[in-house]
Formats: C-alpha cells, structure tokens, sequence
DNA sequence: TCACTATATCCATATTACTAGAAATATGGA
DNA sequence: TCCATATTTCTAGTAATATGGATATAGTGA
C-alpha cells in the first residue's frame, strides 16, 4: 500500500511538491508577480532594484520584502554591479515549476 | 507617460494580473497543490471529493476548504453524480495562467 | 418519512503574511 | 574619511490563512 500523498511526505516527490508550491506561493501574490514579470520582460540583461521599484511605486522595505522571497525560492537571481543589484528572473526555475504541473497528466485514476 | 504597473491597477492586465495571482496562490500550498496533482492524473474522468480525502488522510473538513478555495479560482470544477461530487481539473484555466506567465517575455528592458 | 452516505459549513485557535516608516548597511566617488 | 546613493533589516500593527472537531446539509434508496 503506498503511503498517502501528504503534504510533509519527505520521498523525492514530496520535496518537489514542496519546491513548487514555494515557488506557486511566491508567484501568488500581486505585488511579487508584478515584480516576476517586469523581470521576465526585462530578460535576458536584467532590472535593477532601484527600476523596479519605479515601476512599481512602492517603498523600497516593501519592495525589499517580496524581492527577497522571489530570491529566497528560486525564481530572481540577483547580481551586483557597483551599488546598484541586478534582478533576473531565472528561467529554469519556472520551467521547472511548471513542469512539475503538467507532468504526469493523465496517468492515475480513481 | 504610462501607469505604474500597480497591483490594484483596473486595466485588462490588472485583471489578468489578479486572476494569476489567485490562481498561483491557491496552488502555493502543499495540500492544495497535491489535490490539484492527484486531479490532473484524473483527467479526464475526473475524481469524487471522498477518493481524495482518501489518498491524502487528511480531515474533510480541511479538505473542503482547501478544495473550495480551487474551485472558486476556477482551476477545479465539480459535477454532482448522485450523492457523490466529482472534481476535475480544468485543463484550460491552467493554460491561461501559465500563459500569463510566459506570454511578453523579453519585450520590455530597463 | 427514515436512515445512510457524502460533503460542506461553523467555530475557535494558531500560524503566517503583508505593509511601511525608521534605522542600518553597503558601495563607490570626491 | 566623508558623502551620496542604493538597498536591506528592524519593528510593529493589521490582516489573511490553515487546521480540525463538531455540526449541519444534501442526495438516495428503503
């Protein structure tokens, strides 16, 4: 019998269920998936902070705040030129992610 | 001069925006995520409420508010068969969100 | 109508997330 | 070293979310 397909199941699968519903989460969240897709527009040279945060027009703790999740999770790799940060979105991550959705479609029932 | 792309903007892409962001965020949490999972290798039969709890031992009243929330965001419909509820996983609402994701990307720079 | 199964709602509680002002840190130039 | 700019951390207040037991509802067949 195989075990159930729990949340906090520690196997292969269940660390990648948790990778992608950490990154799904972070995704989730107006203000970070407006951040995401400046960055995914801005591929492949990268925004920094500081641009962002123009888009944007919040403070810069909350803007520090959501980029530090995107990077915490995966989704922004940041690099440093002088004073200012570069943010890029990385690609693999979410092809990763969203391969983790659609794979597997189809192949078990009820 | 063009709006900042706030997340309370009222325009199409605001709404597109806030329909991704709800639909990322429902899926951001493992036992939803598992549930949607298990929905996917359903297809396109679809699976009752009770098969999943099953598979996933977890209380039904916590999974009725976990499976309330993916069907409100339009990522799971349900079809009543006699006394039991039959989910399924729509297939298209999943592609409009991942488009959002990768829809203009590398048009924009900083 | 009654009983049975399937599923949802209600409620209380615990945990986590969001926001933004203020202060701190980092980098490079004068 | 001192300054200016860029960015982060600290902090606290507020709001949202997750969990699960108890209870309620809906649908079906006897």
């Amino acid at each position: 019998m195989p075990a159930a397909e729990t949340a906090s199941s520690t196997n292969a699968t269940g660390v990648d269920l948790n990778r992608a519903a950490t990154r799904l989460a972070a995704l989730g969240q107006e203000t970070r998936l407006s951040i995401y897709r400046i960055l995914i527009r801005a591929m492949p040279q990268g925004c920094p902070v500081g641009d962002v945060q123009n888009r944007l027009n919040i403070p810069n703790s909350t803007l520090s705040f959501h980029l530090k999740k995107l990077v915490d999770v995966g989704l922004v790799v940041q690099e440093r030129r002088a004073t200012t940060l570069i943010c890029r979105a990385d690609a693999a991550a979410m092809d990763q992610t969203i391969g983790f959705l659609a794979r597997e479609c189809c192949t078990g029932n009820c």
